[in-house]
DNA sequence: ACTCCAGGCGCC
DNA sequence: AAACGGCGCCTGGAGT
């Protein structure tokens, strides 16, 4: 792995400077390079960039897998030789670095120095990522990195020229940019490149950075590949969505909700909850306008102090939910547990206007040229995140069967079942050195079985005949086997009963019926599913173990507090698991994730009860990523050869391929995922299954024709 | 016109 | 003692 000292060229940053990145285009033509070693900084060819990526001990880049695809792209470098490079753990990159060390301290995207958010030093605007800029200024106290920056978007004009012809400033730029990358590298490992061992002086969990790294090349060649939308489709739901605004401003402009200029008037909706939730009265501190002067700029600004803009006396109404901060909820649970008429219906503006906002908008850009998301490799967790909705497309109301996949290739998803059930079990083994979660898993070979289980066990009947029922779709059986699945995923992060039963209300698709079925409720209500109740909500309380909370059944909360005794009867592991996260959160404030060793500081009990399991997960996920992504670009004799990842889901890799290989390719990556999965879960049984579909869709299923072979879900077409 | 924050909500 | 988490986008309100 590693290239014995003197045989290769010492560490180098590199940098290339290209045309501009543009709809569609993620790797546009390079222009020139540039290169800083321990002789300082060259102004260079791309060519010479690619030399260095093949035979330098330690190429530095900042998002250097944007280089390295600009490289490929370009004919540069060969796929080979760049996978090489990840595969030897020869790429550092500076922004993973930095934010590999702010997760050990806690300070994850934002400056040590004042705790604030991460600033560009240049301009002083709050950025939400690490770039050169925001790491020059943290790791080397440089605040111009960017000083000679006049033709950083112009390397386009210079193309052809030689070096020499050039501006001076257009040279001393890319000099400028490697020797920053350089200078922040050689911080970040503590202030010498030591290919026997890292610094003692060297940042945090720079042991981490291969993966990550590799990890940030898989996400960017799926980007580079991106995806495109179906106009038929965008345009049809883009004009549901429009039909169903415009009778919003009907309904709701002459109620006041909505301004004739189409903006929601915010304090009229909270006026409106405040008065069904009972309040009455005058507001003491705004005498019942709802305005006062700002004592800033003596501009009429909502009345915060007293009625949050509402005018009204708030005491009166006790009930009334408030926002973390003390301000009047205009949540849809709010609205929709009013109890008023008007504002339940209004409650359901906000879904329409979410996806008119937010995600039209975003499949239109995929009509024209590919969507080329933009992934984050590295977030707290240790999950990535994108900077546009890929990982938050609805899975409702039609949104993700407008993404569409090329002309002879299918869409494949393979995500792992209930991966974090299984990750948390692993954690428990390796915490506290048991886990019944595991036992059953690896007897059943599902984890869906841990639901099962515990409703057979509340119920008092063995396993097999709980499963018997639910499949007969007995009710009963069926309403204790959804509570135990809400309690095994809600509870092992620290979810405290209250809190289970309102955020299973929430949810808006899927209902409770009532036990005669004349009564229908929103999501998951616990007093009818194992309570015995004939109606949710018949009495309903405020406070709930001292603390106040939206009025909520109170059949349902003595219910979900039983459901969690029996949870912790159920899985002897678990008190263990949060006993261990408690003394470690108090003892230490950090956690040491498991297999990556990577250091997480700054937690709560809450966050770590979640940390352990869900950074697991994404560990073991992002490394099939890269593992699968490897083969479909590089491995010929692969059944997946051929296959493009396309985008990454924390637990599911989604991806286009050719229609004449889905089957045995879709069957490689689902085993490839697998065995990935097992590298960081050793002792637990991992499932991944593949559904090939002609466009996205969560519906999509599992689908072998006569012959066993994998066909697109028919019911995509 | 721009910036920032809180609230809300989409996903896993 | 008790405690779900982590993401990013959009809006409105308020300040500069």
């Amino acid at each position: 792995m590693q290239t014995p000292i003197g045989s290769s060229p010492p560490p180098v940053a590199v940098d290339l400077e290209t045309h501009l990145i543009a709809p569609g285009l993620l790797a546009p033509p390079p222009v020139c390079g540039s290169m800083c070693n321990n002789a300082g900084p060259l102004l260079t060819t791309p060519a010479d960039v690619a030399d260095l990526v093949r035979q330098s001990e330690l190429v530095i880049g900042a998002n250097i897998a944007f280089d390295m695809g600009v490289l490929v792209a370009h004919g540069l470098l060969s796929l080979e030789e760049a996978f090489r490079a990840y595969d030897e753990g020869r790429i550092h990159d500076i922004l993973l670095g930095q934010a590999l060390d702010a997760i050990a301290k806690g300070h994850l995207f934002k400056d040590p120095r004042d705790g604030g958010n991460l600033r560009d030093p240049a301009t002083g605007k709050q950025v939400g990522r690490y770039s050169l800029a925001v790491c020059s200024d943290l790791a080397l106290g440089l605040a111009t990195a960017k000083e000679n920056d006049l033709y950083r978007t112009r390397y386009a004009l210079l193309e052809g020229k030689p070096h020499h012809e050039w501006p001076e400033l257009a040279r001393q730029y890319p000099r400028d940019d490697a020797r920053n990358t350089y200078d922040v590298a050689l911080v970040q490992y503590g202030g010498s490149f030591d290919v026997t061992g890292l610094h003692p002086e060297a940042y945090d969990n720079l042991h981490d950075m291969p993966r990550q790294a590799r990890a940030a090349w898989a996400l960017h060649l799926a980007s580079m590949w991106g995806y495109r939308t179906d106009p038929k489709r965008v345009e049809a739901l883009a004009a549901r969505i429009e039909r169903e605004h415009d009778a919003a401003l009907a309904s709701f402009v002459p109620v006041g909700f909505i301004r004739p200029d189409g903006t929601e008037d915010t304090s009229a909706v909270k006026k409106a909850a405040a008065k069904a939730y009972g309040a009455g009265g005058t507001c003491k501190v705004c005498n019942g306008r709802g305005k006062v002067p700002s004592p800033k700029t003596g501009n009429p600004v909502a009345c915060k102090e007293g009625c949050d803009g509402t005018g009204l006396d708030l005491s009166t109404a006790p009930s009334l939910p408030r926002t973390e901060k003390g301000a009047v909820s205009a949540s849809r649970d709010t609205l929709m547990e009013s109890g008023d008429e008007v504002l339940e219906r209004y409650a359901m503006v906000s879904e329409n206007d979410k996806l008119r906002a937010t995600y039209v908008p975003f499949l239109r850009q995929g009509l024209k040229w590919p969507v080329n998301p933009r992934p984050n490799t590295l977030v707290e967790s240790g999950r990535t995140s994108y900077s546009d909705p890929t990982q938050t497309m609805p899975r409702g109301n039609g949104v993700r069967e407008c993404i569409v996949p090329r002309p002879g290739s299918v869409f494949c998803s393979i995500d792992y079942s209930a991966v974090e059930l299984c990750t948390l079990a692993q954690a428990c083994i390796h915490l506290v050195g048991k886990s019944r979660m595991a036992e059953l898993i690896n007897e059943t070979g599902d984890p869906g079985s841990l639901h099962t289980a515990f409703a057979a066990s509340m119920v008092g009947v063995p396993l097999r005949e709980l499963k018997a029922r639910v499949k007969a779709k007995d009710p009963a059986a069926v309403g204790y086997r959804q509570a135990a699945k809400a309690a095994n995923f809600g509870f092992p992060g620290g979810m405290g009963a209250s809190t289970l039963v309102l955020a299973k209300r929430k949810r808006i698709e899927g209902v409770t019926k009532s036990p005669d079925g004349e009564v229908e409720y929103a999501g998951i209500r616990f007093c009818l599913l194992i309570g015995g109740a004939t109606r949710c909500g018949d009495e309903k309380v405020t406070e709930w173990k001292g603390k106040a909370i939206p009025p909520a059944c109170k059949r349902c909360l003595e219910c979900a507090e039983d459901l969690r005794s029996q949870w912790f009867l159920q899985w002897p592991e678990m008190k263990e698991y949060f006993d261990f996260v408690a003394y470690r959160v108090d003892t230490y404030g950090f956690i040491t994730q498991i297999a990556s060793n990577r250091v997480r500081g700054g937690v709560t009990f809450t966050s770590a009860a979640n940390g352990y399991f869900q950074s697991l997960a994404a560990d073991g996920a992002k490394g099939a990523l890269y593992a699968v992504t490897r083969e479909c670009y590089l491995d010929k004799k692969s059944p997946m050869y051929g296959a493009r990842p396309i985008f990454f889901n924390h637990d599911e890799i989604f991806s286009e391929m050719p229609l004449s290989i889905a089957s045995d390719a879709a069957k490689r990556m689902a085993e490839v995922m697998v065995r990935e999965m097992r590298v960081v879960v050793p002792d637990v049984t991992v499932a991944a299954e593949p559904a090939l579909m002609w466009r996205w869709s969560k519906d999509a299923a599992t689908v072998y024709d006569l012959g066993g072979k994998l066909v697109p879900d028919p019911k995509t077409l």
